[in-house]
RNA sequence: GGGCCGUUAACUCAGCAGGUAGAGUAUCUCCCUUUUAAGGAGAGAGUCAUUGGUUCGAAUCCAAUACGGCCCA
């Protein structure tokens, strides 16, 4: 088992000896009473148009980590940074005072430091903090990783996400797009009159999407909880409630694999809208999109994986059939026989094992597609009409009742979002229900029961409502061209170290 | 779950026709008041992931295990 290798224990030593040396003397290792002026960002329209040695015009206060020094015996140059970039800075024995800089000496990277003084540039043309003072703001003990190279081992980068943002600004900058993406999708929402709830995380009752969920307990409640696999059932109560336009951005959690795609827990954008269809979300979709790439990269098109993908132009939209049939050029007159199609799938590699007696046509069509036509999808599509047997709470197609109203999204060749027309027929939804109920796989550890509140709410009447669920993580991905979904979650699971 | 690959100093990496470890950065000491991957002189730092096997001898070959990465289910 690999060990969280350890700092060597005569460098943690050396350090002590220095912190020691450092209290002796009357420095606070972690004050907080310090307040800087400026940020590093702030600083740059106070130096424009300005040039030379105009340290006696104006004075700031920063604060920052230290990360780098350049030390010439009676002055040095330190490189420090704070959450708006990095700034250079000049201290001088002559300016700080003998006994601040012999402190100051004593201080390693990674060190917090705030320091006030005036700006000058040196004579590359840098523009340079020149300390009146510097202090200490927070002692570090531990030694950062390499300058130049940074932290590459994607195990280290992320168990230590820390010293990940720490050491590299591209980390850093794609969480905060990743963050900007959230924020222009909700303000997206607000803008079109939607209301941004919150919906169980904990439910007695695993609803709303096919997926092994994880299992809990309440201890005073006396009773087992499911983490959610989707806040689905719970938002469309909200619409039956009255809400009519609602939202939910937070995680669901699924007991599944572990891949460059897939993370047990993950954020889910969904939003139903009363008296909408699924073609108006696919339009607002469009729209969406593009705002929202738009607001992180400047651009609608955007670059995944070397591939140009483009938000900008008018979608394509085609029926799973269609796009079975011209996309991956399958046989239109397999679709109908059931054993001509499941046999032309067993030599595609798809198979259904113990299952393949009863499976019908809808699921073998749609696993077809997920391995014959999802990879091809590359700029943004939009596949419609799924067989309804695939799809147990979209409403049924008026002139085809074995479709649903339903569309997925696929860019880059991987699901984006999922959204249908709901449905909003009691008997059907109950007869659905009851449907999917008895082709629960064996050893499937879910409850059998079946959502009887839903359906009571249901029976009250619920308005006509599209809804959709859009994957944030994997729309991040496109957005930062990380080609693994452990790039853009902060903190993706790992199995613990032995130390851990 | 399966296949391939990786794990050597705190970090980034060399070393792998088997002879018991090396560089740069970081750290420590000394010199240095415009450097910017600063420079110069010196020093310390490693159960070579773990366990077992082959061998006179293993970081190096073999096996298992752990953790991780990529691909597949």
């Amino acid at each position: 088992m690999i060990q969280t290798k350890d700092v060597p224990k005569d460098v943690i030593e050396k350090r002590k000896e220095k912190i020691l040396a450092l209290q002796e003397s009357g420095v606070e290792l972690f004050p907080n009473d310090y307040r800087a002026s400026h940020t590093v960002q702030d600083i740059q329209p106070l130096v424009e148009g300005k040039t030379g040695d105009i340290s006696q015009d104006f004075s700031v206060s920063v604060a920052g980590r230290m990360m780098a020094v350049n030390l010439f015996g009676k002055s040095a140059f330190i490189r420090f940074k704070d959450r708006t970039g990095q700034l250079q800075a000049y201290i001088r024995a002559d300016k700080v005072g003998a006994s601040a800089y012999a402190v100051f000496k004593k201080l390693d990277i990674g060190d917090f430091v705030g320091m006030t003084g005036g700006l000058f540039q040196t004579k590359t043309g840098e523009w340079t903090l020149l300390a009146d003072s510097i202090q200490l703001l927070s002692k570090s003990m531990r030694p950062l990783p390499e300058k130049f190279h940074g932290l590459k081992d994607p195990e280290k980068r992320y168990r230590q996400r820390y010293l990940d943002l720490i050491m590299n600004g591209d980390v850093r900058e794609l969480f905060v797009n990743r963050s900007k993406m959230i924020q222009a999708i909700r303000t997206f929402l607000l803008n079109r009159d939607f209301l941004e709830v919150e919906t169980p995380m904990m439910q007695p009752l695993p609803g709303g999407a096919d997926a092994r969920p994880f299992k809990t307990y309440h201890n005073s409640l006396n009773m087992d909880l499911f983490l959610r696999i989707a806040p689905e059932l719970y938002l469309k109560r909200l619409i039956t409630g009255g809400f009519e336009r609602v939202f939910e951005i937070n995680r669901n959690f699924r007991n599944e694999g572990i891949s460059t795609r897939h993370n047990p827990e993950f954020t889910m954008l969904e939003f139903y809208q009363a008296y909408a269809t699924y073609e108006d979300l696919m339009m607002m979709t469009e729209e969406m999109f593009r705002a929202v790439a738009f607001q992180v990269t400047g651009s609608a098109q955007i670059v995944y994986q070397g591939e140009t993908i483009d938000f900008g132009e008018t979608w394509r939209r085609m029926p799973m059939l269609e796009s079975l049939e011209k996309i991956a050029g399958v046989d239109p007159a397999l679709f109908d026989s059931r054993e001509k199609l499941l046999n032309f799938a067993e030599t595609k590699g798809v198979s259904f094992g113990s299952q393949s007696g009863e499976i019908g046509i809808g699921k073998i069509m749609t696993k077809l597609f997920d391995v014959l036509v999802e990879p091809n999808l590359i700029q943004p599509t939009f596949i419609t009409t799924y067989p309804i047997e695939v799809s147990p709470l979209s409403r049924r197609n008026s002139r085809q009742p074995e479709f649903a109203d339903r569309f997925e999204l696929f860019i880059a060749g991987r699901e984006i979002a999922n959204g249908f027309s709901e449905l909003n027929d009691p008997e059907d939804q109950k007869n659905r229900f009851v449907e999917q109920l008895n082709h629960k796989e064996p050893g499937d550890e879910t409850p059998h029961m079946i959502d009887e509140d839903y359906i009571t709410a249901l029976e009250y009447g619920m308005p006509p409502t599209a809804g959709e669920g859009i994957g944030i993580d994997r729309l991040a991905m496109l957005l930062t061209d990380s080609p693994s979904i452990r790039d853009v979650i902060l903190f993706p699971h790992m199995k613990p170290t032995e130390k851990s």
